[in-house]
DNA sequence: TCGCTACGCTACGGGAGCGTAGCGAAATGT
DNA sequence: ACATTTCGCTACGCTCCCGTAGCGTAGCGA
């Protein structure tokens, strides 16, 4: 194992990421990531076949950055709170927050990036699932509630705020949201 | 005022838009124009000083096509039923529904295109709203309730449906939506 | 030390797109 | 009927990007 192997291939990446967070899918361009990274575009060409696998290994840096942890604090309700705020705090700050656009556009006609989408989408949705799914299993929320409306629910308002009203998530959003999506009658409880 | 001026015009418009609906506004280029519409390349450039103004247009015309009616049934849960239900379903079947992404991608870098998305989303937005507000007035919903939040809490999992989630917007989802947004104690009632 | 491998560099060839120039032909409306 | 306007066409120049070839150099590992 040749430690200049690594080495490009690490600096390359990172430059990759960085492109991929300033222009969006559309505008990343090989010639780009050989510039900022001081890495010739010969030498990217010899670890990378195509274009395509160089944006799409950078795709799957950004996925594994947004991993995040699933809170047991007791009650659905606490978990699921702490989990909006934070995805809503994350929205506006992340780096992958300014991607995620131009990832939806390439997966609405290319597979390969339909996959990447889903496996970030997959990550978000995750510990949020999983909270709900104890929520159903302590009974706090009705045996046949589907996990997945209620994650749309509890997930698309902040996803709508960010990139369709542009409008802030502050406490109190995420709270009304929270009790409105819960508290109700179709969830049971 | 010259008919070859209209002429042209219309043709070029309406290839415009249908390549923007097949390629999205990255794809989007005056050489495939002029191929689709028979016009000239030339030619079009004498009447829009460059590509940025041409697909401003198209998408102007993407909004135009895209207005919608406020029902009014007598209850607020009904109208606001009839609402989501026709945008779940214009989100599978409408063309700009395959745009919305890349303008969005392209509204987070440029405020040209910030100003065409708010436009789109202020027309998705309007007939929800009307509804909700009227509701407020006729004491269906709480005084203090905020329209903007219960417009996200309802348009944004059709949002997340169509394009994170990726699943399909049936009756039962926007029924079970419908009922915990607005039969919920934050909303009042 | 020495062979192997990856590297950087320059220079391509090909393609696509933007926006422009010049000219002759056709449509317009007066 | 005739001057004006618009049109289509070909041909550019420019820029950017993709992906490749060849060559000399520097670093790696044994």
């Amino acid at each position: 194992m040749d430690k200049r192997l690594q080495r490009s291939r690490e600096r390359v990446l990172a430059a990759a990421y960085d492109v991929l967070v300033a222009s969006g899918i559309g505008g990343f361009s090989v010639d780009e990531v050989a510039r900022r990274s001081g890495v010739a575009k010969t030498t990217i060409y010899r670890q990378w076949p195509t274009r395509e696998a160089l944006v799409a290994d950078a795709c799957w840096r950004m996925v594994a950055e947004q991993e995040e942890e699933t809170p047991d604090a007791g009650s659905v309700e606490a978990d699921v709170e702490s989990i909006l705020s934070e995805i809503g705090r994350l929205l506006w700050t992340a780096n992958w927050a300014a991607v995620v656009p131009s990832v939806i556009d390439a997966a609405e006609r290319d597979p390969e990036f339909g996959e990447i989408h889903a496996r970030i989408q997959a990550g978000h949705a995750a510990p949020l699932k999983t909270v709900l799914e104890r929520g159903v299993a302590r009974g706090e929320l009705a045996a046949d509630a589907d996990v997945a409306v209620l994650a749309a629910a509890l997930l698309g308002p902040l996803f709508y705020r960010r990139w369709f009203a542009r409008q802030p998530i502050d406490e109190a959003f995420v709270q009304s949201l929270v009790r409105q999506v819960l508290r109700s009658p179709g969830t049971g409880r």
